[in-house]
RNA sequence: GGUGGAGUGGCCGAGAGGCGAGGCAGCGGCCUGCAAAGCCGCGUACACGGGUUCAAAUCCCGUCUCCACCUCCA
């Protein structure tokens, strides 16, 4: 079977096939980065994390993904401004948090990560060609701004489903210099409370990317006038996708041939967003609960459907990685698994096919890790009845189908930011508390059971679980997460009314 | 007003005409000195009202509720 991916434009299923042979050119909207990002923020790279390895592992593609840093915009300016630092200062420390962020969640890092900043004479291009074909002009009003003619591209509208009559009246706002309040800014032109820092000299005035096109300049320098997917936060769709649609293919590029788009995290059925109070940062949470514990937690939902946030939501995740890991715990006791070292390479001969086909409908991440589990419970069954081979089996599977979804717990990701001195540590803590196994034996033994349970009872307190085998005691730290957690909405934000038109803080962090 | 989406058991979350995905929590059992872990069993859920059908969470009609987007500088 092949892959079906959901392609927003034309609001169905299709079948994908790539423009060239075994190989994918993706672009995914990224982040502007003008403050931390909280895990709304980070969903889009989770969820396009797993169709990057779904592509790559499941498929054999050569994926080229691009994921842009929308390093200029009104909102950066304006908070630099507030802040009394340089907005490049600003935007460069949040584009380091969100890499950092990524990097604990196991994204896989893009092939390369473009700032708008630096495609301004891609964007020029792109200008001259619209104004010369005739869909773009500059604003007669000398404000240096350029504009998308929107009325001059019938097919305005056709990804979000909408036509131009339609839509709201943006009547509030002020034309300036439009032909029709719907047209769009390229560029704009500098105002003078702006810094000299954030402007680059054009043909047409000196001025700073708009919203749009530094998204189809760097997608056709990076990928191409025509490339297969580009995705994003649904939210994008419009007007942020549409724009991005109408500048490209108006200036006579094919543009993308799939459009993806993710929904959001919620609280209490409301996107999670900086100005509802909300928000949960990602380097917050990541102080009480481990990377692989968030990863899961973003990937277990379909990646159109909302993730919804309350408290306890990651004791749930907690749990159910715990399981898998406890299973590969015991089975690596029985041997080798199979695969571990390589999962990418052994995942390509040893998925299970009902994972596959799940994966293949649109990546169905749900059920896919419905077969991990079923694969964990049978692999625990094999443990039970000393049937080695199938549990190592079992487990090597669980790998690879874990390594797709990015929550293999073997991965070597995960135990990379270790100290270099946790092996020597850990080696010593073995010899330490094999005698206390060996003394609790022993109370065991005389039937001195009150020595025995007391034994146990300091080492829970230092951390340490142990776990009584047939073949002796094992024993294993305990993963706390520790601290408090859990939303904290702000006050009366439950209650408040829906949001102003102006109230945008929340979204567009989200943004390419 | 337009566009897109959602309402599933205590919670999360799949499914999309007939066999109750999976996880978490809970209850019972096996195992255990007791636990833990693991395994086995236990749920008669699909917003509401009609309808179609031998059969509806799934299809049709109507209703309610919720969410998102509707163009820089709100």
């Amino acid at each position: 079977m092949s892959l079906r991916l959901f392609d927003t434009a034309t609001r169905e299923l299709r079948d994908f096939t790539s423009r060239e042979t075994g190989k994918v050119g993706m672009y995914i909207c990224g982040l502007t980065t003008q403050g931390a990002p909280h895990i709304g923020h980070i969903r889009f790279a989770v969820a396009f994390d797993v169709l990057r390895r779904w592509l790559e592992i499941g498929h054999g593609y050569h994926v080229t993904l691009v994921r842009n840093v929308t390093d200029i915009d009104d909102k950066v300016l304006r908070k630099a401004a507030e802040a009394g630092e340089d907005w490049f200062a600003l935007t460069y420390r949040n584009e380091r948090l969100t890499s950092e962020a990524l990097d604990a969640l196991g994204v896989i890092p893009a092939t390369y990560e473009p700032r708008a900043t630096g495609h301004v004479p891609d964007m020029i291009t792109l200008m001259e060609t619209l104004i010369d074909k005739g869909h773009a002009y500059v604003a007669p009003d000398g404000s240096g701004d350029v504009y998308f003619d929107v009325k001059s591209w019938p097919e305005y509208g056709s990804l979000s489903n909408q036509s131009l009559d339609d839509m709201a009246s943006a009547d509030d706002a002020d034309p300036r210099g439009k032909r029709d309040p719907r047209d769009f800014a390229l560029w704009k032109g500098r105002k003078s409370d702006e810094p000299e820092s954030a402007s680059w000299p054009t043909p047409f005035g000196s001025g700073r990317p708009g919203w749009h096109l530094e998204c189809s300049a760097m997608a056709r320098r990076w990928l191409g006038e025509e490339f297969d997917i580009h995705g994003g936060g649904i939210d994008l769709r419009f007007p942020h996708h549409e724009n991005e649609q109408a500048q490209s293919r108006a200036a006579g590029l094919g543009f993308a041939r799939y459009w993806l788009h993710n929904a959001w995290v919620t609280v209490k059925g409301q996107k999670m967003g900086k100005s509802l109070g909300n928000a949960l940062e990602v380097r917050h949470l990541l102080e009480t609960t481990r990377p692989i514990v968030l990863r899961y937690y973003l990937t277990a939902a379909h990646y159109r459907s909302t993730i919804e946030y309350h408290p306890g939501s990651l004791d749930e995740a907690a749990a159910a990685v715990e399981r898998i890991e406890g299973f590969l715990e015991r089975a690596s006791r029985r041997g080798p698994i199979p695969g571990v070292d390589d999962p990418r390479a052994y995942a390509a001969q040893s998925l299970p096919e009902e994972f596959v086909l799940s994966m293949d409908d649109d990546l169905g991440v749900s059920g896919a890790l419905a077969v991990i589990h079923d694969t964990v419970r049978a692999g625990n069954s094999s443990l039970d009845e000393d049937d080695d081979e199938a549990a190592l089996a079992a487990a090597g599977a669980v790998v690879a189908m874990a390594e797709v979804l990015g929550i293999n717990p073997l991965a070597r990701h995960w135990s990379a930011s270790s100290d270099a001195g946790a092996g020597d540590a850990e080696a010593a803590l073995e010899v330490l508390v094999r005698v206390q196994l060996d003394a609790r034996q022993a109370a065991r033994q005389e039937r001195d059971f009150a020595r025995a349970d007391a034994i146990r009872d300091d080492l829970a307190a230092a951390g340490i679980a142990i776990t009584d085998t047939p073949s002796g005691a094992q024993w294993s730290l305990v993963r706390t997460e520790r601290g408090e957690r859990g939303a904290q909405p702000a006050a009366g934000s439950g209650t408040s009314p829906v949001a102003g038109r102006g109230d945008r803080a929340s979204t567009d962090n989200v943004k390419g």
